[in-house]
DNA sequence: CAATCTCCATACACTACTGTATGGAGATTG
DNA sequence: CAATCTCCATACAGTAGTGTATGGAGATTG
């Protein structure tokens, strides 16, 4: 039992490959036989790794989750910080994100069921997480939630933007964000 | 010169049946063969209307900008309202279509540039409008424009939540966001 | 050092398309 | 009513992939 020989491959060559490719091209493009040529092996050894395809992209869906449900909002906590503080800082955070992979998830759950199962999930997660935030501001409960819910799709709409918006437009918009969310 | 004979097919028709299939299954369901099944014909027929599959889709991004880039604008402003109640009724006009099509088309601007580009001056005309409506209630430029381009997010980040949100929640966050928006 | 186990290459059969070339039926025009 | 024009069917060649079956080289274990 030992560690992939450098010369060989294990499913986290493949997953790391498929991400690329992912946020590069779309889950469209995360195909088996290009993603063999691009590491220099043939399609016998993916089907050693991976029962088909579709294993594969699940495997994807897994390791964004695992990165996204908790990492962020952990990352936040930790800083200690009072409500206002910790929604700042979360603000700024999230805002740096170049999203590309967050923009391909999205785009392949327009078709994919299983894909916009599981980011539903995570939209849930942290819209509840800046709701509590909010709360913990001294808002009311709907009124945090209905902000939550304002502050979330605002940064998403960022990501389904063609075009993304330049630095220091997206630094003005974050005070401006922020200041109307606690207004 | 006649109009279609009932039987027979022009662009439009496979503009319209394309326009389904991108709404329901994405850019990259929308095939040739599978939709010439679906109209009961065979490819020899597309093949005499368009040059190829690239020029079916480019008809399509024709089509959806003609609809898109004034037809609701125009609609907002025949009210002949004042910018605060001309805004109001934008929001909820536009929070009420299902967005299958925009949806679609952001997923496909993600990974094929010329849509990208053209959603892009879509989103600056709209955003555009958003901001002379917010400056004509009396903001400054600055904050005219960045609350418009608020707006414009949020609203967009709607289509990219996976779930879509209840309509009583809708109403809820419409109320909200203009609220915050004219504060 | 023989047996086994891991990982991969090779070859094959199959699917699902794209685009082209050609001919032909039916309506339209002169 | 002959010539032409529109629109479509058919047949063909080509591309890009999926998944399977099999064997083999190299490391690992007993």
């Amino acid at each position: 039992m030992v560690v992939n020989a450098a010369d060989r491959l294990g499913p986290e060559d493949w997953i790391a490959a498929a991400l690329d490719v992912l946020a590069e091209s779309g889950a469209a493009a995360v195909r088996v036989d290009p993603l063999a040529k691009r590491l220099g092996v043939t399609r016998g050894s993916f089907y050693w790794h991976f029962k088909d395809r579709r294993a594969l992209l699940d495997a994807l869906l897994d390791a964004w989750r695992d990165r996204q449900t908790d990492g962020v909002i952990a990352e936040a906590e930790a800083l200690g910080a009072p409500p206002g503080e910790t929604l700042r800082e979360l603000l700024t955070l999230c805002y740096q994100d170049d999203g590309r992979l967050e923009k391909a998830f999205r785009a392949w759950a327009a078709t994919d069921p299983a894909t916009a199962q599981l980011i539903a999930k995570v939209d849930a997660r942290r819209v509840g997480y800046l709701a509590k935030l909010l709360r913990g501001m001294g808002f009311e409960k709907t009124t945090a939630q209905a902000r939550a819910r304002i502050a979330y799709r605002t940064w998403l709409g960022g990501y389904a933007l063609a075009a993304a918006p330049a630095g220091k437009t997206v630094a003005r918009d974050v005070d401006e964000l922020f200041a109307l969310l606690t207004a």
